[in-house]
DNA sequence: AAGCCGGGGAC
DNA sequence: GTCCCAGGCTT
């Protein structure tokens, strides 16, 4: 049998029920696809079923708040994917007549629809022979037929999707896509695949070669960025000061709190904290430490720090972005995961 | 081509 | 601790 055969044998006994495999409606297909975007199936999950219950059409979703769209997403990270979902939503309205588009040039037009999207929705949708590469296919095809080069190379990459293309032409496009996806995910998974049990096994080059546990190639590993941030809690009876995080950083478009981010390296009086304190909230303001916790992103430690404030006074031109909220606004405002966790903990 | 964008699970 | 997940956008 050639590979594409034993794929999808392997997944006919194999495959897990998962919801979006009920469909061939594009909506729906999209909905899950960008969730699923560098997101495990089983963190995704329940956030798929939360936004086809809000928004059970692409007219429902299109008709969302940015800020409604970014509470349901709240806790699953990569906030840019919800906000271009409200941006694509109105285009199919306006452009596609509220049909959410099958063929991957259009759906490659999309905002946060790239190559690995478009020919998922395409192929689901549709039957389209567009390959999917994403990281399970990459593994796959990297072992399997022995790439040598990174496969997070320009050129790597070039190579994988040529292959995975070749591979797809005759083969039904829906199942063969879903197969070698989830035969990565489930069995020639990153670390321990099951090659003991591997029907590929005598054709794999990975196998044969003794080179499972170095293939896939991959260069070069970002290096992680160390930040503090000091946020302050100020309540005013049943009100609450929260900013508005701006563009050009982490969070972008969700809530905080006042923060005075340091460096760590502050060794004079010139830039302690206190200096910053008395600086944004007078010189009278003091402050005592609620909590600390460490906040690992993929780039970046976030050392945070969360502070009572008192004594203080709001001085919202140094502070723009700042704005009293009640205990009722609050519960709508999309958060990062650690304030969430905070105020859950700190504000009743 | 490189950097940036979250949170969490598996090991 | 490390790796990586149904990637895409910006510079």
């Amino acid at each position: 049998m050639v590979f594409q055969d034993e794929i999808i044998k392997w997944y006919k006994d194999n495959k897990r029920d998962l919801p979006w495999r009920h469909t061939n409606d594009a909506y729906t297909i999209w909905l899950s696809e960008i969730i699923l975007q560098q997101t495990r199936v089983d963190q995704g999950l329940p956030y798929f079923n939360r936004f086809l219950a809000h928004y059970p059409t692409v007219a429902d979703f299109a008709a969302a708040t940015e800020q409604q769209i970014l509470k349901l997403w709240q806790g699953l990270g990569y906030y840019s994917r919800g906000r271009n979902m409200l941006f694509t939503a109105k285009i199919v309205m306006e452009m596609h007549n509220g049909i959410f588009p099958k063929r991957y040039d259009e759906l490659i037009k999309l905002k946060g629809v790239g190559d690995y999207t478009a020919a998922a929705i395409a192929s689901f949708s549709s039957n389209e022979a567009k390959a999917v590469v994403d990281g399970n296919v990459s593994r796959v095809l990297g072992r399997y037929f022995g790439v040598e080069k990174a496969i997070n190379s320009s050129e790597g990459k070039k190579e994988v999707n040529a292959l995975a293309q070749s591979l797809i032409e005759d083969q039904p496009a829906s199942v063969y896509n879903q197969a070698i996806m989830e035969f990565g995910a489930l069995h020639c998974k990153p670390k321990q695949p099951l090659c003991n049990v591997c029907s590929l096994q005598q054709s794999c080059y990975a196998f044969t070669h003794k080179k499972v546990a170095v293939l896939p190639l991959k260069e070069k590993k970002i290096k992680v960025k160390e930040r503090r941030f000091n946020y302050f809690l100020c309540l005013d009876g049943d009100k609450i000061l929260m900013r508005h995080r701006s563009p050009g950083d982490v969070w972008q478009h969700l809530y905080d709190l006042p923060l005075i981010e340091t460096t760590g390296l502050e060794s004079n009086e010139e830039n302690s904290l206190q200096k910053q304190v008395s600086d944004l909230f007078g010189k009278n303001a003091s402050y005592r430490l609620l909590d600390q916790i460490k906040h690992q992103l993929t780039h970046q430690i976030i050392y945070v720090q969360f502070f009572a404030l008192d004594n203080y006074i709001v001085n919202f031109n140094k502070q723009a972005e700042i704005k009293w909220v009640s205990e009722e606004e609050l519960k709508t405002l999309p958060m990062p995961k650690p304030i969430s966790v905070f105020l859950k903990k700190y504000v009743e």
